[in-house]
DNA sequence: TGGCAGCTGTTACAATTCGTAAGGATTGGG
DNA sequence: CCCAATCCTTACGAATTGTAACAGCTGCCA
C-alpha cells in the first residue's frame, strides 16, 4: 500500500514548500500546484486522497472548486485560507469542505489534520477480508471465484480480480485510470495502454452488464471508472 | 430516519445550552452533559453520532475520554476546548478527534462543523444529495441516470450531469453564464462558451422539452439561464 | 516433445463523448 | 421594422473508450 497522496493547492510556492516538507516528513506524498488549472488538470490522472485548498487563488474561485471537488472526487478537502471570519468558514464548511485552517498556520497541526481525515475517511479499505458482497454478487478472491444470486460459480482471472478488488475496495468513488495502472503494477502514463480497457471490459461481461446501460461499472468519459454497488466485506 | 444524535459534555451549563440551541436549530437532536461520569454513564444506553468534549472537566481528563471514544464508538468526536496551543491540538487531533474549536467559538461554526462530520461519516451509504426529483424526473447522479415518470431510463454523460447538478442545486434562481463556465471548469469569458450552449440544448433534449416553449430550462436572454421546476433531494 | 486450454496484452476498428464551427432563429433596442 | 447581439441546433471531427480478433505465453498432460 502506498502513501496517502495529499494535494496543496497554493499560489505562495513557500507555503506549498513548507506545507509539502511537513506532510512528507510525516510520510504523505505530496503533489503542489500554483493555479487552480494546473490542479484540475492533474485531478484528470491522479486521485488525491486529501486536498487542501487555499481560497485566495489567483485565476479562479476557490470556493466553487471545494464543491466539485467535494461532490465529485471522494477525497477530503481541507480549507487553508486568510479570511477568519466566521461567516467564510461556515460558508466554506457547508460547501463540503471537511476541515478549515486559518493562515498564519502551524504544519504540524495541519498535517494532523491531514491525519484526522485519512483515519475516519476509509474505514472501508481496512476491511482486508477476501470476500465480498455486492448486489446478490458474491467474489471470492481466494477461490477466484464469482457468485452469482442463484449459487451459479464463474471463475474470474488474476488480472480480473485485481481489477474488481480495487473497485471493491473503493466503491462509489472515482478511479482515475492512471490511479489504476499505478495500483496495478503497470508504468502510468502509457496512453497507448490499453489493456486496461480490455480488463474492464472482460470484467464487465462477467458481471452480465449491458453495454449500453452498465449498472455497476461507470465510464467518466475522461475521467475514469467509478464503481456503484454497496459493498461489504467479510 | 431519526436525526442525528449529538452529545455536549461541558461543565459549564450556558456552553451547553447555547450549543443545544443551536444545534437543535439545525435538527439535531442533542444531549447535555456536565461530568463525564454521567456522559459515559449514559454511552451504556444510547449511541451518538457526533460528541463535543471539553477538555477543562471537573472530574475527569478529557483527552483519554477522547481517546476511548474514537477507538470503542464509531462516533465523531469534535474537541472544544480553551487551550489554544498548537500543541494541545495536535495531541488532541493525534489521539483520535476529529476535530479541534478553540473557546471561545461561535455557534454557527460549531453547527458547521458537526455536519462537515456526518457529511463524511458514513461514505458507503448513499450519503446526502446524489438523487434529486422535480417535477416527475429523478435524477440519479450515482448512476448517470435520467428517470421517467413512468420509470422509463435515460443516462446522460458527465457533463450533462455536471449541469444538470447545478440547475438542480440552485432551482429557481437565476444562473450567470460566467457562473456557469465556472462551475463547470471552463475559464470564463472566452469564444468558446458556445460548448455551454451545445450541453444546455442536449439536456433539454434529454428532457424532452419543447424547443419553442421549454419549462424546465429557461433561457434570460443576456444574462443566464434559470431552472424552474420543485426539486427536492434524497 | 507436441498439443491443448486458459490467460493476457496488442491491434484494429466501431462507438461514444464533447468541443467547435456554421447557419438559422430569437430577442430587444432604436 | 431593422439590426446587432445573443442564443439554439445541427454537423463534424478530435479525443477517448469498447470490444472482437489475434498472438504470445504459461502450465498441464499424455
Amino acid at each position: 500500500m502506498t502513501a496517502p497522496l495529499v494535494t496543496i493547492l497554493d499560489d505562495e510556492p513557500e507555503i506549498r514548500s513548507m506545507l509539502a516538507d511537513a506532510l512528507e516528513d510525516a510520510g504523505f506524498r505530496t503533489l503542489g500546484f500554483g493555479r487552480a488549472t494546473e490542479f484540475e488538470a492533474a485531478l484528470k490522472s491522479t486521485t488525491p486522497d486529501v486536498c487542501l485548498v487555499d481560497l485566495g487563488l489567483p485565476d479562479k474561485d476557490g470556493l466553487t472548486l471545494v464543491h466539485r471537488l467535494a461532490l465529485e472526487q471522494g477525497a477530503a478537502v481541507i480549507i487553508i485560507s486568510g479570511r477568519a471570519q466566521v461567516q467564510d468558514r461556515v460558508t466554506g464548511l457547508e460547501l463540503g469542505a471537511d476541515d478549515y485552517i486559518i493562515k498564519p498556520f502551524d504544519p504540524a497541526e495541519v498535517v494532523a489534520r491531514v491525519r484526522a481525515r485519512l483515519r475516519k475517511d476509509r474505514p472501508t479499505t481496512q476491511s482486508q477480508g477476501n470476500t465480498a458482497h455486492f448486489n446478490g454478487w458474491t467474489a471470492f478472491f481466494d477461490r477466484y471465484v464469482l457468485e452469482d444470486t442463484e449459487h451459479q460459480e464463474t471463475t474470474f482471472s488474476h488480472a480480473e480480480g485485481e481489477v474488481l478488488r480495487l473497485f471493491l475496495e473503493s466503491p462509489k468513488r472515482l478511479i482515475s485510470r492512471a490511479h489504476m495502472q499505478e495500483m496495478l503494477g503497470g508504468v502510468a502514463g502509457e496512453s497507448f495502454d490499453r489493456a486496461m480497457d480490455v480488463r474492464i471490459s472482460r470484467l464487465r461481461t462477467k458481471l452480465r452488464e449491458d453495454p449500453k446501460n452498465p449498472r455497476l461499472i461507470k465510464t467518466i468519459y475522461g475521467a475514469g471508472y467509478i464503481f456503484l454497488g454497496d459493498v461489504s466485506w467479510t
